[in-house]
DNA sequence: AGTGAGATGGCCT
DNA sequence: GGCCATCTCACTA
């Protein structure tokens, strides 16, 4: 079933946990990929520093965070890697979800092997081909190139672990925040090069 | 194993 | 000019 408009409506950090287990679909011109998704980060708006829109920041990378929820919102960061946001809440709240990892559903790689292109923010969206050309979608529209329905995965609460995000060290108290969110025991985002998380 | 630098463009004072 | 919601490669040992 895909997830309808006002699933996106609710408080981020719900958003955010209630997105683990969910299916990413992403539609290219020839074919339909499923992903579930393992590992997200909540970004809170006007009142958190390492959101792009603290502070009411607006530019014109940032308008998509200003639609309602049920998004999309899709950023170059570092000038070679896009990401992959859900705006939540409504258009007062610029809030958004940060797909950090997901969990190829179709012609899988081997997750023990070093072949896992899905496991953070940058190489997802290069694996799948997401760039600025996918910001701003409705994503509780079948016709969208991305929308994200629920296939019955149960997720409780127990398996989702929470600890500081990733990469914001400049965002001060913030950065401490507890609002990365992934799946215990998932295989698909733990082994990231480099080292473990 | 762990560390460090480079790529590269948009946004920010 | 500096920093960034990243990743890869090339070192060290």
């Amino acid at each position: 079933m895909i997830l309808p408009q006002d699933f996106y409506f609710e408080d981020t950090i719900t958003v955010a946990k209630s997105l683990l287990g969910k299916v990413l679909h992403i539609k290219t011109s020839h074919q339909e990929r499923k992903a579930r998704i393992v590992e997200v980060e909540a970004y809170l708006g006007v009142t958190d520093p390492a959101c792009h829109t603290f502070e009411n920041r607006k530019t014109n990378r940032t308008q998509s965070m200003y639609l309602q929820g049920g998004h999309s919102y899709v950023y170059l960061i570092y000038g070679m890697y896009h990401c992959l946001n859900f705006v939540t809440r409504s258009e007062e709240h610029p809030e958004a979800v940060l797909i950090r990892a997901v969990q190829p559903l179709d012609a899988e790689p081997n997750p023990k092997k070093k072949d896992i292109k899905t496991n953070g923010p940058g190489k997802l969206c290069r694996h799948y081909e997401i760039t600025r050309d996918h910001d701003g979608l409705r994503l509780w529209k079948k016709s969208s190139a991305l929308y994200v329905s629920d296939d019955g995965y149960k997720v409780s609460t127990k398996q989702i672990i929470s600890c500081p995000r990733i990469g914001v060290d400049y965002a001060g108290e913030a950065a401490q925040w507890p609002l990365r969110f992934y799946l215990k025991d998932n295989l698909w985002f733990f082994t990231v090069s480099g080292g473990k998380r």
